[in-house]
DNA sequence: TCCGGCGATGTAATAAGATAACGCCATGAC
DNA sequence: GTCATGGCGTTATCTTATTACATCGCCGGA
């Protein structure tokens, strides 16, 4: 299961495909896992998730906060971005990139996978993949070392498709 | 190559291993590999490096300034500390844990290699490993996506032996 | 030798990212 | 109604990283 929505690998919001239909998605998706596992998706949550779909680029809390405080009309403290990333990300809605201290939406929330992405230097977008192979060896070699494995982070910078050809 | 020269897996000072001997040997390659390419390891910046050296777990900028700062007898400004530290990640001599927002030093510096860590949450070690598989893993789903790799990124947060040894 | 260029370092200010401490209020169980 | 819980607001503070500008020292060319 290659986690990736759209067909045209590493693409986003320029390609014109129908990004409004990603975000109502993920809300849909959202609402669906929320009630089955009886969290609260409160409206402020719901909205935060929302601004984290705005784009296929991972964003920073900051960034969100700024959208936040514009569409509610009023400042906004950090923390609030925080505590709302907080829950989307232990309910596997979101995740962080480490790499970039920003956050992107699920492309698979509620299927168990481990969160590995394609980071593009170049224009920012970020796909995300979740490959048995790198799952595996992962497992493999921390299993060699002993080592209880938590929290697999894979992130790899590099040059998308689209990007390349922009520059050959 | 796994590129732990601790022979028990996941080990550090507290094992009372010679780490004189590995600051004093990753301090050595250092010097070897920066004459060899021509760059300059000044004093500050060796120094930064063995402050890096000081244990296995990744550090902190502000960390080492501290220390730095201690050791010269003055303030240090953190700009200081990040241009050396910028200086020894280019040169592969040291490399930034991105979960962590910490750095650590390169156990095969020199080696083509791209850096795989065993970070662990209870005693905050980190291992480097190289694991071909994982290396081999990433490029062929990067090929298939058309995706041109500059720098992966792979950082496995989890518990290593001693510690579930200690919490079973 | 003197000069100009360049890379390394010093200094100060500030941006960006994240958390701590405290309290109020809505919800729901009893 | 009462109480406990969890979500949210407010404020202050902390950690991490960068920008802008000045200075120093080394090295090659005039
Ligand atoms: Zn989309
Ligand atoms: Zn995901
Ligand atoms: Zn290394
Ligand atoms: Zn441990």
């Amino acid at each position: 299961m290659t986690a990736d929505p759209h067909p045209t690998a590493g693409s986003a919001s320029h390609h014109g495909h129908d990004h409004a239909h990603c975000i109502a998605d993920a809300l849909m998706r959202a609402d669906a896992l929320c009630a089955e596992r009886g969290a609260r998706l409160t409206a402020l949550r719901r909205q935060v998730l929302e601004l984290v779909w705005n784009s296929h680029k991972p964003r920073g809390a900051y960034a969100i906060l700024e959208d936040l405080s514009q569409r509610e009309g009023k400042a906004t403290a950090p923390l609030t971005v925080y505590r709302a990333l907080e829950f989307l990300v232990e309910h596997g809605l979101v995740h962080r990139i480490e790499s970039l201290n920003a956050y992107i939406g699920c492309a698979a929330p509620g299927a168990v996978h481990s969160g590995q992405f394609l980071v593009c230097e170049t224009c920012g977008n970020a796909v995300e993949i979740d490959d048995p192979r790198i799952r595996a060896a992962i497992g493999t070699i921390a299993a060699e070392h002993g080592f209880q494995v938590s929290r697999p982070t894979v992130e790899v910078r590099g040059t998308c498709t689209d990007c390349q050809e922009k520059t050959p």
